[in-house]
DNA sequence: TCGATATTTCGAGAATTATCGAATTATGGA
DNA sequence: TCCATAATTCGATAATTCTCGAAATATCGA
């Protein structure tokens, strides 16, 4: 992951809509929800819903397949590592950040 | 850290020059560095850095103190490491995204 | 084939963000 | 006090992003 891909990942996140969007998507899984569910559950236009996860799939944080007349968007988990991992290593002088916060939480998980 | 402060992180880092002058105080450590050497090193005006260093500093990335004529910023790794913790929580399913590839790295480290 | 459903694309307008020079504020030294 | 330096704020403009209805595209079932 280059600087360029972080800042499209970025944001992709940093938006209402698109954030909650995806969150949902984490929590559904491989299976993944349909374009017009995301709509219905964020309360906004289809056409909009499209335009926000157009910019997610270009980002690559998720993938699109066509199920009968829905089309299926999952979470790409590993593009969402990849962004973690990038920010980590580039943004946290590649310790977990601060070397001690998130060594504790998962240390307490 | 709720949605709505992730979304100004993400925001804040979602941006060419923000995110490089991010990375940079990273590096320079504790000491920070002053406004004026941020914009020197990414070739903007001073006007442009105080703008985008309002902006990190608005969403808690970075603070500020002054030293003599210059106001030197370090980068605040716990709100770094809040927005990570946010995004494994929110976005990995409270795994290391996808369960395997983050936790992997570390194994390997 | 026709009609209904699901989604995307298009086009226009509103809102937000980024840029930069000029003016302003704060500090330190002579 | 006066001047130079360091930064921020202001104001205007450019660029980008967001929103949403209407139109177009694709799929399914009758």
């Amino acid at each position: 992951m280059d600087s360029s891909h972080a800042i499209r990942a970025l944001s992709a996140l940093a938006q209402e809509h698109r954030l909650e969007a995806f969150r949902l998507l984490v929590q559904a899984g491989e299976t993944g929800l349909a374009a017009g569910v995301l709509a219905e559950r964020l309360g906004i236009p289809a056409s909009s819903m499209s335009f926000h996860l157009a910019q997610l799939a270009n980002a690559g944080l998720v993938a699109q397949r066509r199920n009968g007349r829905s089309i299926l968007y999952r979470a790409d988990y590993a593009a969402m590592d990849g962004l973690l991992g990038y920010l980590t290593e580039n943004c946290c002088g590649g310790e977990p950040c601060g070397a001690g916060a998130l060594s504790q939480e998962r240390a307490s998980a």
